[in-house]
Order: structure tokens, then sequence, then C-alpha cells
RNA sequence: GCCGGCGUAGCUCAAUGGUAGAGCAACCGCCUUGUAAGUGGUAGGUUAUGGGUUCGAUUCCCAUCGUCGGCUCCA
């Protein structure tokens, strides 16, 4: 990952994204002389420049630009490198703040252009094309006519604020891409056509899954029936494959009091994302934003003996937290939420073990789900943090050492960890190619100590042990919403809502219909007869757009026979079979989670 | 929270400073059908909410709520 990076960074690719940022910069400054202008990288899938300009802009202007630019390509412009002192530099952009603020910075070796941190001053460099002279490090094409007019479209605008501060200035960036081919261009456009189709919120409407409503608040989730099901198919394995894996069940309470919080250290460091207290006889209670204090008032509840560890408690948690108004995004980031959740306790013999067991654990849940391609991201020890040191390198070890034992695929972010201690998170690739992250797996050395949590040793003296946080899908809102995208809503046979619409060809194949349905239902298949009065082609249609993995027509020949004819939702026939010949059909499928 | 856009029927959308229209869906019929939309009719809206400007506001202005694209945040 890191190596692609890089290769990214010396590519061809790059430095035609980049320059394409200076010629889109040319063009926002010949219509609008005033801008004062900030940085412009290529970034992944593109580029993008933030613009500090005298009014909003239109999608009209974006379109102006645009074609603005493509003049400005095929005029063919060098780019042109100059390595420059500070003060030359400060001259030449006087009337530039943000890039004055930028030369103070490089000059003392703070901030290079990307917001990194640098320990020396480094050398400053001009890159001028056309009109447009800009403080760079490069590198660029040497002429415009290596941009590809043709393959290069501005997206979006939308508010940054300087330097990522909100504090700072608000600022009006484009977005845009640029690729070498036009067939590049357009498979990119295609995939966001296609991500687009698969949006989660779209379907969600479309599939009668789920909704959310102004009444009830925002970032609150109404599961609909087809999605509860869903949800329901999802918890019933997840609750069997717990409980066939060392895990106990808690239930534990939507509040608590405001000491509960204030040892857990909630209410000092987590306040922010709290719902105000509710106030009763002279008490306040918080509604949980996380469930890990309850679990380990369970874990508390009676003296531990070493004996008795692991101990794997598990719940799916309800949690409340404030998200600003701003951030929320459909299923993926809500206010109300269930965590898959599980706190683990156990000795320091037992780490290695334990950590490897969730990690396995963990792995099977997502690939179960259809999630093939996963990835890892080992954070570690930072420099804020609580906790012993030596007891952070040994929780770093045993979980890198899991990672390679297992040959899971990571990265490591030094000092990424949170301040009570470290933790490896999963993404999974969805059919897309994008990365989700689901699963976390973190040690706390904090909360251990809040609550003065021990076990019994066999040199009978009090240990304490090690405590493991751990959610697998993350959310359930947040998974679902990963699973709708990663399908396209066509769920597999076993999670799908409906498995099976009967479609009657005729009035007379009514009950016939009805008497397969029961059937498949004794079968315990989710079965609907669509027995209006619709025609047959509408019928499927219908079905078709639900994404209903199994149509079975009926009509005359099936009635005199017994048997049903079977229509895939991928569009394929399969010959009259009988009832009996479906139902083995459709309960293997299920098994293999097709 | 911030910048910008948007909010009209269940859904997708149209229209206008003089109290709104289509398609689909729903409902009632007719048709009885062989692998992606048969057909006729009926009903459905305080144009998100609250305030303001105006003779008159759904349209213009303000606020609130929601939502979209980002930023920021993400213990």
């Amino acid at each position: 990952m890191m190596e692609e990076k890089q290769a990214y960074k010396d590519s061809q690719l790059y430095r035609i994204r980049h320059s394409t940022a200076h010629i889109m910069a040319e063009s926002v400054l010949e219509k609008f002389p005033d801008a004062k202008f900030a940085i412009g990288p290529a970034i992944e899938d593109g580029f993008y420049y933030d613009f500090d300009l005298p009014r909003a802009l239109t999608p009209d202007d974006l379109a102006e630009i645009e074609k603005r630019m493509r003049g400005l390509i095929q005029s063919h412009e060098t780019f042109e490198r100059k390595e420059i002192s500070p003060e030359e530099a400060k001259e030449v952009f006087k009337d530039q703040p943000y890039k004055l603020e930028l030369i103070e910075g490089l000059e003392h070796g703070g901030l290079d252009e990307d917001g990194n941190p640098t320990d020396e001053p480094v050398p400053l460099s001009l890159y001028s094309s056309g009109a447009f002279t800009d403080l760079c490090a490069g590198p660029h094409v040497e002429n415009s006519k290596e941009i590809n007019p043709q393959a290069i479209k501005l997206l979006n605008i939308a508010g940054a604020y300087w330097r990522g501060d909100e504090k700072r200035p608000m600022l009006q960036r484009i977005y845009g891409t640029a690729f070498e081919s036009k067939a590049d261009l357009d498979d990119y456009l295609w995939k966001i056509e296609e991500a687009k189709k698969r949006d989660h919120r779209k379907l969600g409407k479309e599939l009668d899954l789920f909704s959310t409503n102004d009444e009830v608040g925002a970032g609150l989730v109404l599961w609909h029936p087809n999605g509860a099901m869903i949800r329901h198919l999802v918890e019933r394995y997840w609750d069997d494959e717990h409980l066939a894996n060392g895990y106990d069940f808690v239930y534990t309470p939507h509040i608590g009091k405001s000491s509960l919080w204030e040892t857990s250290g909630h209410l000092q460091t987590y306040s922010e994302n709290m719902y105000a207290p509710i106030e009763i006889e002279g008490q306040a209670y918080y509604i949980k934003p996380m469930n890990c204090p309850f679990h380990i008032h369970v874990y508390k509840s009676g003296l531990r003996s070493y004996r008795d560890l692991p101990i794997r408690l598990a719940e799916k948690g309800t949690v409340y937290r404030y998200e600003r108004s701003g951030v929320m995004h459909g299923l993926l980031r809500v206010r109300g939420f269930t965590q898959d959740d599980a706190h683990h306790f156990c000795r320091e013999d037992q780490m290695s073990a334990e950590v490897d067991f969730v990690l396995d654990f963990s792995m099977k849940m997502l690939q179960a789900f259809g999630f093939k391609k996963i990835q890892a991201y080992l954070s570690t020890m930072p420099e804020k943090r609580v906790g012993e040191e030596d007891r952070w390198h040994a929780a770093e070890a045993a979980l890198e050492e899991t990672l390679k034992r297992m040959q899971v695929p990571y990265e490591v972010d030094q000092g990424g960890g949170a301040f009570y201690g470290p933790k490896i998170d999963l993404k999974v690739q969805d059919a897309l190619g994008r990365e989700w992250q689901l699963s976390t797996i973190q040690f706390d050395f904090n909360l251990p100590e809040r609550f003065d949590l021990s076990y019994i040793g066999e040199d009978g003296q009090p240990h304490r042990p090690y405590m493991v946080h751990r959610a697998l899908l993350g959310s359930l809102e947040r998974f679902f919403g990963v699973l709708i995208e990663h399908y396209g809503g066509a769920f597999p046979v076993w999670l799908a809502p409906r498995q099976v619409e009967l479609i009657p060809i005729a009035e007379r194949h009514n009950d016939f219909a009805w008497q397969v349905a029961a059937q498949l239902k004794k079968a315990g298949l989710r079965v609907k007869v669509n027995d209006s009065s619709d025609r047959m082609n509408a019928k499927i249609r219908d079905a078709q757009n639900q994404k209903v993995p199994y149509m079975l027509v009926i009509g005359d020949r099936e009635v005199e026979e017994g048997a049903v004819a079977l229509r895939r939702r991928s569009g394929e026939s399969l010959p009259a079979m009988g009832v009996d010949a479906f139902i083995a059909l459709a309960q293997k499928e299920v098994a293999e989670r097709l």
C-alpha cells in the first residue's frame, strides 16, 4: 500500500493531475482576478484547488471553467520550474495571504504544502504555466500537451477550511479529475454512476429497507420489515457463532448514573458526544454512548479467579452519541446505533491465544457475509497515553504476531493508537473495490485501572486482567449500509428478506400457487404469492426490481404436472421442476450462503 | 458546527408573485395473460415548519428542521 502511494506520486498520472489543478487555478484567476488561492494538490482520484473567492461558485461557473481549461491545455503551455529564496517568494505572492503563510511555514520548517510537518527549511520553487505562477514543489508535466483535454472533468464544489482548521476561513474547493485517456475517464465516471446506483440510501428506499424521518430526528433509523428481516438474519447468525465460540451474552441498561460515567472517565473526555443528562430524584442519568462500563460491572459483580478467565461478554448494545449535524450520512454515520460489542478479560499468559482467537473469529464473520478481501491496520502506542509501557508493548506484540501468523495483510500506524491502548482495525473491500472499516479490536489499559478490575491468581494475590474491546460488524446500522452497497441490494439467498416470489399466470393458477407457498414456508423459505391481476410480465418485472432471488412461474403446465418453473434474478430460466426439487435447490443455496 | 445546494402527492419529477400538474405506486373495474410495465376510471398536496414583506406567497426575505456535496470530527 505504501509502495503503491509512492508509485502514484512518481507517476505521469500524478503529474497530469497536479498540472491540471494549476490549469484550473489559471482559469479561475482569469475569471476572478482578485481570487486568493490556497493549495491545489493531486489526490487519490483526481485533484482539487482551494480558493477564496468574492462569491459562491455555481455549477454553471464550473462548466465555464472546465471549458476554458480545455482551451488553455490546447494552447500548449509549458511548465517552468524556478528555485527562489523566501524573500523573492514573498515578493511574488505579496497579494496572496495564504501563500505567504505557506512560505512562512516552509521557511521555518513548519508545514509543507500537504500540511505535513517538516524538520528543515525546504527549498522553495515556483512553477509557471501560462499566466499562472504557483508556489509548488512539483513535479509537473513539461507541457500541457501531455494533458488530454478530453480526459479532464470538474466534479463538484465544496467548502473546506483553510488548513483543515474550523477556526480558519472557509474556502471554496473545486474537485476535479484527469486521466491519461478519455476511456480511463469514462471508466471512472462509470464507477461513480455505479456507486450511485448502489447507494444504500437509494436502495433503502427502493427496497423498503429503512428510513429516517424529520419528526423522529436526524441520525435515528427506522428499520422497516424488509431491513429488519435482514438484521434479524444477521443477528441470528451472529448469536449462533458467538454461542459456539465461548461468549456469554449479557443485557445492560440504556442509561446509567453520572457517577458511572465519572468513574469510566467518559464525562471528562467524551461528554461532547454524550446526550444531556436526565435529572430524576436529584440524580443525573446519562444515555449510554458505550457499553463498556456496564460489561465491566458484570465482570466486577463477583470475585474472579484465574481459572474463570478468559471471560467473553457479548451484547448487541444500542448506544447514542451526539454527532454534529453535518456529519450524518445514511446508515454509515448515525446518532443511535447498535454495536455488536464484546469485552474480553484475560490473563497475560492467555493474551496471545485470545488475540489469535478474536482476529480469526472476526475474519470468519466478515467472510461469511461475502467480504473476501480484508486489510488490517495496526495502531501502536501514542505519545499521550495511560497504562504501563511494558503492558503496551506486550499487547502490541500480541497483535502484530497474530497478524503475521495469520498472514493478514496489514499496515502499521505508528503512534496511532487510542490513549488507552493499541488496536487492530479491519477494513473490508466491497464489490466496487471501496474500503470500509468494520471491525475493531482494542486493548484497554484505562478502564481496568479506573474500575480497579482484578482476578485472584494462582498465588492467591489479586492481579489486573487484560481487557479487549471488540466489535466485529462495527455497528449493525453501518454494517447494513455496507452490506447493501456491497451486494447492490441483491442480497444472497440466505439474507434476502423475500427469497421466493410465486407468479401465477392467471387467476386459475392462484390456488396451486398458494399450495406451493405453504410447502415452501414449511421448508423455512420466505415466500410471497403475487396473486394480483397484473400480467405475468409485470409480476416478473416487479420481483426483478425487488431483487428477489427466485421467481417461480406457475401456469397450466405447472399445475398439471405439480411443478414450478424457476427464473433466477440473473435472468436465467430453468425447465419446470418438482416442488421438492426446488426446495432442495433453495436449501442448498441458503446453506452455502450464495 | 462550518461553506454551498436542495425540500412540491407514497416514489421520481414539472410549474408559477394570483391558492399546483405528470408518470409510477394506491384504490375500483375490465382483461386471464408463458419470462422485465395490458387497459379504463377514482382518489391523493395548508408546496418541510414558523415568522416577515405583499392586496395576494407555494414562489421573495429571515429563522428552524431535514437532506445532499464537502470540511471538521470519528473513544
